[in-house]
DNA sequence: CAGTAATCGAGACGGTACGTCGTGTCTTATA
DNA sequence: TATAAGACACGACGTACCGTCTCGATTACTG
């Protein structure tokens, strides 16, 4: 615990330059936005961020992880404060999921990633790390502030809620590519929380 | 008078192959499984099939319409019939989904359908119509059935309920690549059904 | 000698319909001058005759068969009586030559047909027999005509003559692309005539 | 201040590879005598020069222009020193013309590239500088001399002797596609100089 | 005057080459 | 050693023509 954990920092030559990292991220970000993903071209978001091929290519393999990173920079925002209830808590954590959802750099990328990881286990991992496991955290933590309040107990399968919240507005919004309003939300919310709600009453899922 | 109005009739040249449509859908579903989606490629598909590329193009002006109209056939195959209650209704059509979304065609090509549709209305279409609509009907006929049973009642949102099936098999399944076992099924069976339930007592969604 | 030599005349079924050759030879010529030899299309061609492809490709097997008989018809035009003496006849035959080699369809064709025949030793035939023949018959007539006068003697080579005279306006027009003048042709036919001349005294060439 | 007035030197990136270009020059030459014009791809130039297509297309637009640099370094060499006369020159000139045409490179390209550049202006010319020139140069050349030697005198028009000698050499190797022995060379170069000789007398042509 | 057979327009077909685009690697000179 | 610039090998793209084929519909001779 010295700080800079890796920190090898070998020093010969001409270091990298750390403007170019934030600008090459940047620019894919924004050509996401204006092109999407198929039209994205390596040689596009080099000449945006004002850098050659070359310095892109020494940082990423490729199109996909170079997304992944870029997409990491706003999926690691994520954040869900303790609202004092499970209601509450779940309201902001959709809340924070459909902002981002909505967003085109996320309409552009996501499907697209996880489609790009379906064949390349190396892939998945980092989609998984990056992408996946920050929305998988708000879910995760609301739980267990829900249990140690007492709102719910028992044995539970928090993958399990994970799955209906963020799959439940992925396909409403990305696969369907549907708007989502404030009385959907209330609906799916309500059933949401009926759900678990019952399962209390059972004795756990 | 029997509904076919278009009656196209078109006797005008030589017509069109119908084996040539039959071969060019399977062979497409056969490298969707064996390459995935990003190694697929209109010439492989078309040699596959014993066709000339031309003949491809003729049909489908790219690779996206042409996957989905291959898919189309898999999805049209979908079917529930009356199980005696929602709750066998309900597994049934999640099995059916499961087994579906566990095909490597699928794997390979729903969520890059998906993502290629983002910028796409007229493929959105195509999707929406061929591939969502199909699974979206299980739903609304077992709803219905529900209803006519007594089962559930009110003013209720079937695409919501859609969603949150669909999505979160397409979540667990796709977007996060893993498997589902009977466990797994019976829990968000007894969720959702737990969820839909309590709508009953509370006077519809 | 019983007149119609070939003869076959296999009359079964529905004759050939005589306009479509015409209108296929006349659109050939006029898309050779329009468009020029690499893009002229079989299928413009049919379709400017207002005949289907089938059509034309049951009468010429390809392009080149196609264009020979096209420019045969201009190339049997080529006649010159007898003006008088050897100096006139050559003026007259330099002059169709000439005005044939200026024509669009020509400037299109010929070149690349004798390009085309190079390898292809019934396309050669084809060439010579309908452009190149009707050419050398125009020195031919001329050189007998001379020789029956008295201009010339003795042991001659037509095919020299023949070249010199095409050759060198070939060379001017087509390869060059240059025009002639009255003066170049004057100052042609006066070193020419100057050349064959000097052939009598010294007997023959 | 030689005259190397350009120096481009343009140092910035990868120099292109020299090797590139020498290889698919001479690629370009032995598929032209193996294939003739018409059967010549640029895939099969690239391949054999075992350099990409890209690599190809960003030295020429296409396959006439390959092919007139190809051909260019061939008709570079056409060189003839004083023979002593104009005879002697005339018959060397000749015969560097003949060897030349009789290439099957030239053959298969020649007529070809002549018939190209009737509609494209630019190819013309670089057909013009890159072909015709350099043969031109003999005559030209050869005809300065013979004034100098004081065998001819007056005005003249190098440009109708030089058609006369390669029109009359094309028309018999290429278009009529026959052979030239020493019998048709000796009495054309005679019919030739007996013409230029009777301009002598008369004054100039 | 019905039968028959080759023609016709239309257009789909298998095939080949085209010229372009994007990828990821490389080779320069410069920093 | 990193960088900007850009050439490079590779492979897929979508298009254009080619020459063949399969249709239904004509159009003449033939029996």
């Amino acid at each position: 615990m010295d700080g800079t954990a890796a920190a090898p920092a070998r020093t010969r030559g001409r270091p990298r330059s750390a403007r170019a990292d934030t600008a090459i991220l940047a620019a894919t970000r924004a050509l996401l936005a204006e092109r999407g993903w198929a039209d994205l071209t390596i040689a596009e978001v080099a000449a945006r961020a004002g850098v050659a091929k070359t310095t892109l290519y020494r940082r990423w393999p490729g199109k996909a992880d170079l997304v992944v990173d870029a997409m990491a920079e706003l999926f690691s925002r994520l954040e869900v404060a303790d609202r004092g209830s499970m209601l509450h808590d779940a309201l902001a954590a959709v809340g924070q999921y459909v902002d981002l959802l909505q967003l085109p750099e996320t309409q552009a990328a996501l499907l697209a990633l996880a489609a790009e990881a379906d064949r390349d286990p190396s892939l998945r991992a980092k989609v998984r790390s990056q992408v996946i496991d920050p929305q998988r955290r708000l879910v995760y933590e609301a739980w267990e502030r829900a249990c140690a309040r007492g709102e719910v107990e028992g044995e539970t399968d928090v993958d399990l809620i994970f799955d209906m919240i963020c799959g439940t507005l992925v396909h409403r919004i990305l696969i369907k590519g549907e708007p989502v309003d404030e009385a959907y939300l209330t609906r799916f919310v309500s059933v949401l929380l009926a759900g678990l709600a019952q399962l209390r009453m059972s004795g756990g899922i």
